[in-house]
RNA sequence: GCGGGGAUGCCGGAGUGGUCAAACGGGCUGGAUUUAGGCUCCAGUGUGCUUAGUGCCUUCCUAGGUUCGAAUCCUAGUCCCCGCACCA
């Protein structure tokens, strides 16, 4: 048994000692940037699931090293976040504290992983040093119009005194305080206005190296829609609503505004407010599912808009179905032709008008309906437009609406502006003061960063809000005394923009080197999960837009390729997780199986951009394979190698190159066996290196070990990549090999038959092959094969032996066989 | 609710129009070596038919369809997984 740590210890040393993976800036090789997103430290420590993504990376990192590539491979940490705050709260520990701690694990675990990162560059978003750059770019947003505050619904306990986070809510209650209601609080805070880049962010995705999936799922978050902006009028103010079905304006019977709407109450009669009051209780939660997960429900809130062709008077409800930030957060109901609104219409009984029928058919407009018509088709019952195709209807209504200044065509986005402020501690300060006389007052970027105290109380409200010497400040421009935002930066934030500070982590003139970012951005490989398809490769895609405008940088996008891996399960086939005990530690496995195992069979499952579950056979498979690699090369005596050999060889170094470069690790691990099993026969020690340089990017430790076990004094993970040559990869020898090879499985099995059914024993094979096939099948070889006598013969060979006729079934590339 | 993805042998999974009964791994069965076992090596491992015969038939969630030809493309359905803007 090989002593597995030992050596990962070895050759770990070894790496950080030489610092054989730290960049050479002043290099002139070809650049590749291959970066993973950056983890969140978390208290727990990374599990099996972040070695399979680091690993992937890491493989294509030392891949492209090997090949030649100037390789910048950084690792970070996404240290701020409300796990260290909730950590303080529940073990009284500051999140400095866990945050270092955690962080310190994680650098541990990742260098045990093998994992080749020029750890020179390693930042942390909770760093001053780094979140200094957040609040700089901040204002800059700020100045740029691209920051702005607006007021918006959160999560609020009561006995907390603070704003939940989704995640805190449970059920309608708080996380601490599961007899306690969550309210919905309508508070001021900051945006970033990620939807001016909406069309620029949509556009830009068909360019992309991107996995398709991932591609059509940001473009429907940002969910660009045509339709018609119409106004109606609401106790004699006009109200802006979305359509994208102006055909159906005639069949507007209600209207139904956001239940989370910041001017709902404008809307509220004074008969109607109990109602409404009770209603509004009902809903106890921000996030999306909860909401959707509600009986569609409403109420009716005393006002009534004003039809702008029809001039009806419509009925306005207030609904939790309603997206309060899509649209303007109302819509007009057409309960005939909208499934939604058609059972909202049923269960309030409210009005049901026919405006649309099929095509072709004239339906009669009083038509009892079981369900709504959602189709195109032909207008009926709309006055002058009755008779109108929905398409030319759409035209005709705007037109009409256009005229009279009461509506006009246009383009919504389902995409939301952002919402930054988080009312919390461990986060970045946004760099803001509130001055009675001066308003809202960026903070001088001469007193950046505004440092976050580390004195604070936790449990009880905002902790920046009670800690009085943040709080209180002077105004930048008048001196007096005012108020600093309590409010923290969304991480996300943080993470928008972090691949551009590894450039020059340790800048602190500028957020990073403008040079640096003209020779290594954009980054050419990114690899994560795909749970961060909308927002965070959003967001940094918006950051990196915005800063091309303020001439930060050139590149349009900030990730040319993305790699998605799949999710790595527990052997149930469940997400890993504490509570299901199903999670599976990196050191764990690298004690039992040594990490390179572990490495092996992470990548060799399955193809990496699919979920796979932990297996412990799976992983004694992949052991097997290495403690046979180990062996041979243990009891390794050079062998000329064959022509067949030296074929299969360099087909192999081909394919597997190019399975690697595309991250078809899975297949590329298979070539790897068959070439093993190619070379196990006896090779050369040219052809033995060549095995292990394939094998190193993916079982670094061991390679660099047997590596040195040849007598090379060099590391491996700095050798060249193999180069196939493609002269002597010969198709049609390892064709002839391989129906040579099928011909012994036919006759073995022929033997066989005739054993059981016949009660023979076969004693002598008689084989007739095509002519020119015939240099193919050699008797004394397939005597040996075989273990009885094999005849050879030509089809056209009269002489030949054949008493059964059987040199009538020979086809090319498979001999007739005749035994006796 | 909205959006994305998936279903292949005993199991994990390759395979996206012919070269496919389907790579590779695991499991299981038999054999060799060894012999206390393990490791290692070799062979077999969907169903039925059948000439000893390398052959034929059937099969890739279900039901239809397109095509000379479908695991692969289209339509409908069933089931499963993932994301949904204050978790990161």
């Amino acid at each position: 048994m090989i002593n597995f740590s030992t050596i990962e210890r070895k050759w770990q040393n070894r790496w950080e000692k030489k610092e054989t993976f730290k960049l050479d800036e002043s290099s002139r090789k070809n650049k590749t940037y291959v970066l993973e997103m950056f983890p969140y430290p978390s208290g727990s420590g990374l599990h099996m699931g972040h070695a399979l993504n680091y690993t992937i990376g890491d493989i294509y990192a030392r891949l492209k090293r090997m090949q030649g590539f100037n390789v910048l491979y950084p690792m970070g940490y996404d240290s701020f976040g409300l796990p260290a705050e909730n950590a303080a709260i529940q073990a009284k520990e500051h999140p400095a504290k866990y945050t270092e701690k955690s962080v310190k694990n994680f650098i541990k675990q990742q260098k045990g992983l093998g994992l080749s990162y020029d750890w020179s560059r390693m930042i942390k978003t909770s760093d001053p040093k780094y979140y200094k750059w957040n609040q700089y770019f901040f204002l800059k947003l700020l100045k740029k119009g691209l920051a702005y505050r607006k007021k918006s619904n959160v999560n609020w306990c009561s006995k907390c005194n603070t704003v939940l986070a989704n995640e805190q809510v449970h059920l309608g209650m708080c996380w601490r305080h599961t007899e306690t209601e969550v309210e919905i609080k309508n508070l001021e805070q900051w945006f970033i206005k990620t939807t001016a880049y909406a069309e620029e962010l949509l556009k830009d995705i068909d360019g992309l190296e991107w996995p398709q999936r991932i591609k059509t799922m940001q473009k429907n978050w940002i969910g660009k829609s045509q339709g018609a902006e119409i106004i109606f009028e609401i106790n004699g103010s006009p109200w802006k609503i979305f359509t994208t079905r102006p055909d159906t304006l005639f069949g507007v019977t209600f209207m139904v505004v956001s239940s989370q709407h910041s001017k709902l109450n404008e809307l509220i009669s004074d008969e109607q407010k109990s109602e409404v009051k009770k209603f509004l209780k009902k809903i106890k939660s921000t996030k999306q599912e909860d909401l959707d997960k509600l009986e569609k429900e409403g109420v009716f809130t005393g006002s009534y808009a004003k039809n702008p062709l029809t001039g009806e008077k419509i009925p306005i409800w207030a609904g939790n179905f309603v997206l309060a930030d899509y649209g303007s957060g109302m819509v007009m109901a057409v309960p005939a032709h909208d499934q939604r609104d058609f059972e909202f219409a049923k269960k309030y009984k409210l009005g049901i008008k026919r405006v649309i029928g099929e095509h072709g058919k004239a339906r009669k407009a009083n038509e009892k309906i079981s369900e709504a018509f959602i189709g195109y088709g032909d207008l009926i019952n709309s006055e002058g437009f009755t008779g109108l195709s929905s398409e030319e209807a759409k035209e005709h209504i705007i037109n009409a609406l256009e005229t009279k200044k009461l509506g006009k065509k246009t383009i919504n986005y389902k995409l939301r502006d952002w919402l930054v402020s988080r009312q919390r501690y461990w986060g970045t300060p946004i760099p803001i003061i509130y001055c009675k006389d001066c308003g809202i007052v960026p903070t001088k970027e001469i007193d950046l960063p505004v440092l976050l105290p580390e004195k604070v109380k936790f449990g009880k409200g905002n902790p920046l809000e009670t800690n009085d010497q943040f709080l209180n400040t002077k105004c930048p421009d008048c001196g007096n005394n005012a108020k600093r935002e309590t409010d923290t930066l969304d991480t996300f934030f943080d993470s928008s923009w972090y691949f551009l500070r590894y450039l020059s982590p340790s800048n602190d003139k500028e957020p990073f080197n403008k040079k640096s970012v003209k020779k290594w951005f954009p980054v050419d490989q990114y690899i994560g999960g795909a749970e961060h398809a909308c927002m965070h490769l959003i967001y940094s895609r918006f950051f990196t837009k915005a800063l091309r405008d303020m001439n930060y940088l050139e590149a349009n996008e900030p990730f040319r390729k993305l790699f998605n891996q799949g999710m790595l399960r527990g052997k149930d086939g469940d997400k890993m997780s504490k509570s299901k005990g199903n999670v599976i530690l990196p050191e764990d496995v690298s004690k039992k199986y040594g990490i390179d195992t572990a490495r092996l069979f992470l990548i060799s499952v399955a193809s990496p951009d699919k979920d796979i579950s932990w297996s412990e056979e799976g992983v004694e498979g992949s052991l097997r394979f290495i403690l046979n690699v180990y062996s041979f090369l243990k009891s390794f005596k050079e062998k000329k190698v064959t022509k067949l050999q030296e074929s299969k060889l360099n087909r192999i170094i081909k394919e597997y190159s190019e399975d690697l470069d595309n991250f078809r690790y899975n297949s590329a691990s298979i070539k790897l066996r068959e070439l093993f099993e190619v070379l196990k026969s006896g090779c050369d020690k040219k052809s033995l290196e060549i095995f292990l340089k394939l094998l190193s990017p993916i079982c670094p430790h061991i390679s660099e070990e047997l590596w040195e076990k040849l007598g090379n004094k060099n590391f491996i993970s700095l050798e060249r990549w193999p180069v196939p040559n493609l002269k002597k990869i010969n198709e049609k020898l390892e064709l002839a090999s391989k129906d040579f090879e099928k011909t012994v499985g036919d006759i073995k099995y022929i033997l066989k038959m005739i054993k059981e059914r016949k009660k023979k024993v076969g004693k002598k094979v008689f084989i007739y092959v095509i002519p020119n096939e015939l240099k193919n099948y050699d008797s004394k070889k397939l005597s040996l094969e075989i273990g009885i006598d094999v005849n050879v013969f030509a089809v056209n060979d009269k002489e030949k032996y054949d008493p059964q006729e059987k040199s009538k079934n020979v086809k090319p590339g498979r001999p007739g066989i005749y035994v006796e």
